[in-house]
DNA sequence: CTGTGTATTGTTAGCGCTGTCAATCTGGAT
DNA sequence: ATCCAGATTGACAGCGCTAACAATACACAG
């Protein structure tokens, strides 16, 4: 008796309580079923009769139930969070990611765990590994550059964690979210192009930050399509950053036959060569058009307002999430990785504002 | 014997054999002595023998033991979370603060939960009891605006959580970091004098974010103290954003009597500034001087370069953090938490760029 | 030596939940 | 009616750790 009726099939807690605490069993009680049955109905496990599963979600509304982390994790298999590594020299960039991802775990109910190597950190496969096993996510979030280290992939794919790269750069098979940066870049110079500019410099970004190297070959493939030459000496290395773009814009424009148009790989950079052109004497959008990448809030807070390439990073965080919940879903249910491509693709309009116009009249 | 000698004194795990996952045991068996002896040791319990710790804590190390933070927070009564509830305009001052309570955090051996109101939020303290309630937090880190609501604290202080706020503007007793931006915005506003301004304009920030009120409090203070008039017209109502400054810009610069010096309360809204006076014609800092506040990384990407206030806010965060895993403690401790002042005040020196130069010849 | 108090260590019972497996119920087919 | 497969539900044993208490060891006065 004392068992099975007193106040429901797993009897009543004993302790904490006057801490507001309401547990599994508070809602049994209530129910007028097992903590097993109330379990399965937060987990959306089958055979429970629509009926029992309707009053258990009454019994969880009226207590405001909500199942607590800590004994979720313990008991299953599962700790319900989900890890987020970022080495990102941007913040905006970054920060817009972690919007994303917070917004994805919090429908899912998952936490979010963010962490960054050591700024000297050297084998950065074990420091994810270390991560991994310390903090026991249940999946990964790789934000660029660190999604490109093919020995940081090699050890997750070991350990068979679920994870999701933000923009990868090899065409390595698992889950990704990215834009197309190469026809991104190409629609810039497009732009540029059918605005009559001839000679057109470009920025390079940072030379690991491989999307770099994408946003080049859209800037050559768009040139080589319109049938212009391809020049070196107009392409200036960068390092994604403000001071690398305003160096760079200052060896461009003392070029003996400077451009009248420059494309930065990235928003930073192209604050710099605005710098570096104000500098000069040059004005902007008359004698010299820029444009970026990101659309970051500086671009709105250049004078003029900075032509860019607008990257969806919040929206491509948040998907990149929910692919990973589904993920680590499927393989909590034992079932296989669909096959196939798995990048989705993001549309990055070209946001043309106010630097760039057409070249001056020789 | 079973008991003693096989393996330790509590046994051996049965489960999960194979899933490398080092548990107390392991290294209470690998040490020679009991799980609780290794929690005290975990703990910082006191009563150990010296030579005992030292043996736990050389099986650690070999073992590369991490306690499971699930576990620990369903046996003890910390979650071993700290929430962060923000509702920051501005993704910078965001995300400085998240990376310094980060450091904090993982210092600390916690983990940071970040939470921020649906936009169309009205019952702000309902909803933190929630998200409290929820996430079981231990504590709260309260960036502005949301550390200013009364109706938040008032529920905090009855749940008795444990918070600490980051530049807090009332007097309520309570932990806190902040810098004096009252004194940061009269050292702006004396140094404009200092370079010969006498007619110095000024753009408000956001009527709830308090802090504008403080920085307008310095801006007169400074005037007062130097003799000089306070002439309303010469305040502008801005909102700290890029858009409100540019208008606020524009309204003072198109007085009969315009300034010539113009100080925003935020960088945003001085790049709008900026953007307004080279838009009619102004050259700067020839013709107008303009100072902000913050030092965001946008300060240094604008041309020419803001003069403006280098606020810490990753430190502040940091310390605001350790503050709250200090009070963490002592409350569970049960110590009394220390009376008296309980706000750091952190230096938040002027930086001069090149936005700042004597007013033009008359 | 013995007794007493304190320092140190161990034992045990949960924390709130899930996984396993057993028990019960249901709806036909026999 | 009777039986059986499948659907539905429940009992119970942990997950890895901490809290409360128990037990032992040790130190030193009498």
């Amino acid at each position: 008796m004392s068992k099975a009726s007193a106040s429901g099939p797993n009897g009543t807690r004993k302790h904490r309580p006057a801490k507001g605490h309401v547990t599994i069993s508070d809602v049994a009680d209530l129910a007028g079923v097992s903590i097993k049955t109330v379990s399965r109905v937060i987990n959306h496990e089958p055979n429970v009769r629509p009926a029992t599963a309707e009053r258990v979600h009454k019994a969880i509304q009226t207590l405001d139930y909500l199942p607590d982390p800590s004994a979720r994790g313990l008991a299953g298999q599962q700790s319900w969070m989900i890890g987020l590594i970022y080495e990102n020299p941007s913040p905006n960039y970054l920060f817009r990611s972690i919007l994303g991802a917070l917004q994805a775990c919090n429908k899912g109910g998952y936490a979010l765990s963010m962490h960054s190597p050591e700024p000297n950190e050297d084998d950065l496969a074990r420091m994810v590994e270390r991560f991994v096993s310390q903090s026991r996510v249940d999946g990964l979030l790789l934000t660029p550059p660190v999604g490109d280290v093919p020995a940081v992939l090699d050890a997750l794919e070991r350990i068979g964690l679920p994870c999701v790269r933000v923009a990868p750069l090899d065409g390595r098979p698992g889950l990704g979210v990215c834009i197309d940066d190469r026809s991104a870049a190409a629609r810039v110079v497009d732009h540029l192009i059918e605005l009559g500019h001839r000679r057109i410099g470009f920025v390079k970004g940072h030379p690991d930050h491989g999307a770099s190297d994408a946003r080049q070959d859209g800037y050559r493939l768009s040139l080589m399509h319109h049938g212009l030459p391809i020049d070196e000496s107009l392409e200036a290395q960068g390092q994604f950053d403000f001071e690398s773009g305003h160096q760079a814009g200052i060896q461009l424009l003392e070029l003996k036959s400077p451009p009248t148009a420059i494309f930065a790989a990235n928003d930073e950079m192209a604050a710099g060569v605005m710098q570096a052109a104000q500098q000069l004497g040059w004005r902007i959008p008359d004698d010299l058009s820029v444009a970026g990448f990101d659309d970051t809030p500086l671009s709105r807070s250049l004078w003029p307002p900075l032509t860019t390439v607008h990257q969806p990073i919040r929206h491509m965080a948040l998907r990149a999430t929910e692919l990973l919940i589904e993920q680590i879903a499927r393989r909590n249910r034992d079932e296989p990785q669909p096959e196939g491509p798995s990048l989705q693709l993001f549309d990055a309009p070209l946001v043309v504002r106010a630097t760039t116009a057409p070249p001056p009249a020789r």
